[in-house]
DNA sequence: ACCTGAACACCGTTCAAGT
DNA sequence: ACCTGAACACCGTTCAAGT
């Protein structure tokens, strides 16, 4: 991205791979996934499609750096204390901003991204991890699930309407054979529930996090 | 989709709506998400494209019916004994018939689905977590981050030449900067090996498994 | 009733050309 | 070097028409 020396040279329109990122992120913002297009991107900043192509050999490529700058720009909460409250923490601010912003749940089902921006959650997970009292290979492992899992339950959340989709899906469940599913009609609302809202989530999150705990409590005492 | 009676009128060119949802799967297990398009399944059955839209409302409708089709046909084990095994085998079956049919995955990202071939596993999980002595209403909570996990660990699995995904992302760890990232470069095969393979999930489902199970025993305590 | 070609309003990207 | 219009090979879907 850099030119060789120091200075930056500047196209003749003002673009930049920074711009034309920015310039992508307001047409996600204001048109959603499917209405971010090249044509759309180039569009916002008045200049030719194919300009684009200058910058980013294809969409593929914009799309990873719109990734990685985005997940760059997320908060880190960086709380001290025991490791297990701070690495809650750490998980409820990921969801709760991958909630604000499911576009980018979407676009890291595409292919793991091992971009500095995407992983600083990461680096911060494993070194709590860490102080519990785990090895660097040990904590790598447990911090797999809680990664899968947060990023998992923010891609199953409804994107629009979401109380819509629940009361639909509850008026699904109760619409099943209750001779096939005596459980799942008994449980309509409840399940029903779980597929919305920061409950759900943190229900999961803690389970997770008991097995996790109780993990590390039996390497320390091996 | 029934014709007012019992006999079912055939159409001019023998279709039904389960003869285009076959051909659909077939093109999607040569070509891929990407690759089934409307044309393709038209096509394969030698119509016309437009001929599709007599039994499907839209692609949307085309891609519902079959999710659900496909979710129906995926075996389901029934075994018997302690409902913690049970869950455990479960959930296991339907991560590798999913790691099978990676685009179940994508597909279900669109939206909750609430239709019976869907819901069969969730209905065997939820009786397995009645038994262990949860009301259906607690089953159905507990449940849910079972299915998230599953499916969202699913999801993150690379889907071609996992082994060369595991190989680059191994490399891009390395190329961090260990100031910045310590733990991460310090321990870059055992994170890049989470990306691919069976273990990772187990190794998290087991971890998943133990929080509820001390959830259940504090719950029957109570 | 069932089926369909033509056409419309889109895509990403190649290519040859402009300054 | 940087930028771009035209064109190509696609999409899903509407519409009017065929049998």
């Amino acid at each position: 991205m850099a030119t060789g020396g120091g200075t930056r040279t500047r196209s003749r329109l003002g673009l930049t791979p920074e711009s034309i990122i920015e310039a992508a992120d307001q047409v996600l913002a204001e048109a959603g996934l499917p209405g971010l297009t090249m044509r759309a991107v180039a569009d916002r900043l008045g200049v030719g499609t194919m300009t684009l192509y200058g910058y980013f050999r294809d969409k593929d490529q914009l799309l990873d750096a719109l990734i990685d700058a985005k997940s760059a720009q997320l908060d880190i909460p960086r709380s001290s204390g025991p490791w297990r409250p701070r690495l809650r923490a750490l998980m409820l601010a990921l969801h709760s901003q991958l909630v604000e912003r499911p576009f980018l749940v979407a676009l890291r089902h595409r292919r793991p991204l091992a971009s500095p921006g995407a992983l600083r959650w990461t680096e911060i997970g494993l070194e709590a991890l860490q102080e519990a009292g785990l090895t660097p290979a040990e904590a790598a492992r447990a911090f797999r699930p809680l990664f899968v899992y947060t990023f998992g339950h923010a891609s199953f959340l409804p994107l629009e309407r979401p109380e819509q989709v629940v009361r639909d899906a509850h008026a699904a469940l109760l619409r099943l054979p209750p001779d096939e599913f005596p459980v799942l009609t008994s449980a309509a609302a409840e399940m029903a529930g779980t597929l919305a809202g920061q409950e759900s989530f943190e229900y999961g999150l803690d389970r997770l996090l008991d097995g996790i705990e109780a993990q590390v409590e039996r390497t320390r005492g091996g």
